[in-house]
DNA sequence: TCAAACACGTA
DNA sequence: CGTACGTGTTTGAG
């Protein structure tokens, strides 16, 4: 037999909550304006239940639970009293809208919701608590309502909130009997004198907590004080008298039902294993960061399931031997191995402390390169560098990068864990590996000999780190199994084995090799735009008479709407919008100077803040080094940190003088540039198969003239300019779910005639309306996405009630297969490129994506070479209806190598 | 100290 | 009331 895991004692501890209650306690403490995600939906009733049932769950670690829910049909008490809770105001939309969101998030948390016609929470509360009492198990019950205080007694606690969310106060009888002067039986009698407005049930006038709590320990209980009314004195005792009914009416009342029929009973209520998929998904929609942390930080100590951990069998080997252990251990053909490494890594460089391989039937090897004997290392860099030994590794490009710094190359990865599941779950933020256990394996990431996790018996800490960093290897290793099955039934297998796992190398060179800076330039514009920010704060100082922060909104507002007294622009959560669009606004209306001034400053400051933050990111090597993240955007673009050079500017002339401060490096001849033209409208030609737009693409002329000529009806040469841009916007637009209004709003004019033009361009190209609304339709049925190369993208709001949220999701519907199509082309002929530049041993590299263009150091002598390998790689990267093109630049800069 | 809110750069 | 990102600054809650 298994021994059980021990609990702290063996009493069960059954949490009941009462969730409107509870809820409405969040609603009003806290602010609404700090809690509705982006697209507005108001969150601060989810975000308070939440963080109080977290909490509680934290601090009392129940082992059964359930939440109750008031109905909507009248109860009994109704009956009884007409007037029952009349003249509540109806709870505000935006609660009622939240207690759906409620019941998803306790659904994912797999607790139970009950609620009965006919009864209240409370009810239903005190009936759970009484029948558990009965079974011997302690209940904490958690509400806002002052009723429940009846039930406290010796197995029974109520948890009432006080000040907003984060503070629960723990009545037992004694602290029932210290507040109000009676104990917790006789807390309904007390209640019935004093009443409860909430309920409006009005008690005697003049009687008070006080009064009522004397009078009832004077005459024991609430008969004893009715059956001496007569007697009492003064001003209470009259009221009283003239009141009786109305007390014994309350005393009727305000009684909890004990017999509510439930399908359940406590011993039902076990706490469950919770769904972190839905969990992650929910809180996703929900914009909940913080409270996910907390959540997970919580509930893995507090799920009950006794999980299991990993087992290894350790071994470091002796000087000599680590050939003899790989040959033996991690030589099998079609064996996997997992890998986990420490160390670490960023900017295109790193340092590898340790490694650990695991091996599927347990054997496990730790080394520290640094400590290597020659003929070890050599072994290892040997068994490292074999594409026949198949490893598994977590976020395989940062030890890769640790490694290349060593001179040792990674090749064989069959499977990163964390890049698997992103593919299974792109729109996940974070994929930590312990997460990832216990989801796919149901085990803790932990060393099953060390047990409880406490120190091995005869451990140091450093043994256990090693033994530690081991257990990861096997835990990567599993992993990796269960994921390559989950990606099969997801269709995802070639998309992970063909194009992200083969990039992880490409982007690793990429961030190894980096890109040169001129940072003299970049100093002396620095200088220049410093100047120039001078000046406009001065100017705009000066046009308003005072001195004020151009960096604080806030301010800007006040200057603008209170003092100067400028028309409102467009409501934010905490004000009026100053950002450029509405001051451009103002400015053709009112044209009041200071308004010219902020808009220059926050160009230059801009401007001036990035060329700030690039010049101590210049490395000893005289170049940037960022890192390109493969698992953050969920439609499968790559994203750049560290700096982000997928956003440097471009629109503007000063802009451009940034791009002109990347330069090619030493010993090369020139940058070079490849970018796609259109790639987005092409494959919307292609999805949607629409001839007319395909044809726009093959006729050779230009895209947005030809399309504007036949929505218009006229010849080609008499687009002009103004015609050509509102069908471009359209163009563009429609990939983004444009609606008329945007539409209007983009091109000002009106939402009809926005309309109007829409109707006109579906007319000519009535497969791009079929395309899209076949998208969304199929997209809500699937329940996600997907790309020309099966990359999926799962929408679940796409059937949301609400309507903001399921808009959202039509949207983002729309541009998921174009922008994610997109993404895997370029990754293929990033891919493409980076092969044939090795099949040629040609020097030049690739230096930058930035998501539809290429940027590649050109080595002497390599140019023509070059330039027809990289059109040929990405205009072959994928067939398309309406073929890819490609344009290219050279040049000394970046922005001398722009077309 | 940390996160939210705002503004703004790119494709 | 168009998608996808990352960063810098200010501000206010903790």
């Amino acid at each position: 037999m298994e021994m059980m895991a021990p609990t702290p004692d063996n009493t069960e501890r059954l949490l009941l909550l009462d969730g409107h209650s509870l809820a409405y306690r969040a609603f009003f403490a806290l602010p609404l304006e700090n809690f509705s995600t982006t697209d507005g939906q108001p969150t601060n009733a989810v975000y308070g239940f939440t963080s109080m049932l977290i909490n509680v769950l934290r601090d009392e670690q129940p082992t059964h639970i359930a939440v109750a829910f008031d109905r909507s049909e009248p109860t009994f008490r109704h009956e009884q009293y007409v007037e029952y809770k009349a003249g509540r105001s109806k709870a505000p939309d935006e609660f009622r809208s939240q207690v759906s969101l409620i019941f998803e998030v306790l659904d994912a948390l797999r607790i139970p919701r009950l609620s009965v016609a006919g009864y209240e929470a409370d009810d239903i509360i005190a009936t759970l608590s009484s029948q558990a009492s009965a079974q011997g198990m302690t209940t904490l019950v958690v509400t806002g309502d002052r009723d429940a205080f009846q039930l406290v007694n010796e197995h029974v606690t109520v948890l009432y909130p006080v000040r907003g969310v984060s503070e629960l106060t723990r009545y037992d009888p004694a602290a029932v009997a210290k507040k109000y002067g009676v104990p917790p039986e006789r807390y309904r009698e007390l209640a019935a004198l004093v009443g409860e407005s909430s309920d409006n049930l009005p008690g005697v006038p003049g009687v008070g907590p006080k009064t009522a709590a004397k009078w009832l320990t004077q005459y024991g209980d609430l008969n004893g004080l009715v059956a001496n009314v007569d007697q009492l004195k003064g001003k209470a005792g009259a009221s009283l008298r003239e009141h009786l009914a109305q007390v014994l009416r309350n005393h009727q009342i305000n009684r909890l039902d004990c017999e509510v029929p439930l399908e359940v009973g406590p011993r039902d209520l076990r706490l469950g294993q919770w769904d972190r998929d839905e969990i992650h998904t929910l809180f996703d929609s929900l914009q909940f960061r913080v409270l996910r942390e907390r959540l997970y930080a919580t509930l893995s100590a507090v799920e009950p399931e006794a999980e299991e951990g990993f087992e290894v069998e350790l071994t470091r080997p002796e000087p000599g031997t680590l050939g003899a252990w790989l040959a033996e251990h991690a030589s099998t053909p079609g064996e996997r191995v997992g890998m986990a490494v420490t160390g670490r890594w960023g900017r295109g460089t790193g340092e590898v402390t340790a490694i650990a391989l695991a091996t599927a039937r347990g054997p496990a090897v730790f080394v520290e390169p640094a400590e290597l004997a020659t003929d070890d290392e050599q072994a290892l860099a040997a068994w490292l560098a074999d594409p026949k030994r198949p490893k598994a590794v977590h976020e395989a490009k940062g030890p890769m990068l640790a490694l290349a710094a060593r001179g040792l190359s990674l090749e064989g990865v069959t499977s990163d864990t964390a890049l698997a599941a992103y593919l299974a779950l792109p729109g996940q933020r974070t994929f930590d590996l312990a997460d990832l256990v216990l989801r796919y394996l149901h085990k803790e990431l932990r060393d099953e000999a060390a047990g409880d996790g406490q120190l091995t018996i005869d451990g140091s800490a450093e043994a256990d780190a090693a033994r530690e960093l081991a257990v990861r290897a096997r835990a990567v290793l599993e992993l990796a199994g269960e994921l390559d099955r989950d990606l099969e039934r997801r269709g995802a297998v070639r998309l992970l084995h063909e194009v992200e796992l083969p990039l992880v190398g490409v982007l690793a060179e990429m961030e190894r090799a980096g890109i040169a800076v001129d940072t003299d330039h970049f100093a002396a514009l620095s200088a220049s735009l410093g100047g120039q920010v001078k000046e406009c704060e001065q100017r705009a100082h000066a046009a308003v008479g005072h001195e004020f922060n151009l960096g604080s909104p806030k301010q800007v507002q006040q200057v603008l709407f209170d003092e100067l007294g400028l028309p409102k622009t467009k409501r934010t959560k905490t004000g009026y919008t100053t950002d450029s669009e509405a001051l451009t606004g103002l400015l053709a209306k009112n044209g009041h100077p200071v308004l010219e001034h902020i808009l220059r400053w926050r160009e230059v400051a801009k401007l001036k803040s990035i060329v700030d933050s690039l010049i101590p990111m210049a490395a000893e090597d005289g170049r940037i080094h960022t890192t390109f993240n493969q698992m953050v955007a969920a439609t499968g673009r790559l994203s750049s940190t560290d700096p982000n050079l997928q956003n440097i500017p471009i629109r503007t002339a000063e802009g451009r003088q940034i791009r002109e401060g990347f330069v090619v490096g030493e010993g090369f001849a020139c940058l070079m540039t490849a970018d796609y033209s259109q790639i987005e409208l092409r494959i919307m030609a292609h999805l949607s198969g629409d001839e007319a737009l395909v044809e726009a693409f093959t006729s050779g002329a230009d895209f947005h003239t030809i399309t504007a000529a036949k929505v218009f009806g006229v010849p080609p040469d008499q687009v002009d300019p103004e015609l050509r841009a509102r069908i471009k916007a359209m163009n563009y637009g429609l990939a983004y779910g444009l609606s008329p209004f945007g539409l209007a709003a983009q091109l000002s004019i009106t939402p009809d005639e926005a309309r109007v033009l829409m109707d006109d361009y579906f007319e000519q190209f009535g497969g791009v309306r079929d395309y899209l609304q076949g998208v969304v339709e199929r997209a809500r049925r699937d329940g996600y996405t997907e790309t020309i190369l099966g990359r999926r993208r799962y929408l679940p709001d796409l059937t949301s009630d609400n309507r903001q949220r399921r808009e959202m999701a039509e949207r983002m519907a729309l541009n998921a297969p174009i922008q994610g199509s997109a993404a895997d082309i370029v990754k293929v002929a990033s891919l493409n490129v980076d092969r044939a530049l090795r099949e040629r041993g040609l020097t030049s590299r690739m230096l930058l994506q930035v998501h539809d263009e290429l940027v590649f150091e050109v080595a002497p002598g390599e140019l023509e070479e070059l330039q027809a390998l990289v059109r040929d790689q990405m205009t072959r990267a994928y067939d398309l209806r309406a073929p890819l093109e490609v344009s290219m630049g050279t040049g000394r800069t970046w922005q001398e190598a722009a077309h």
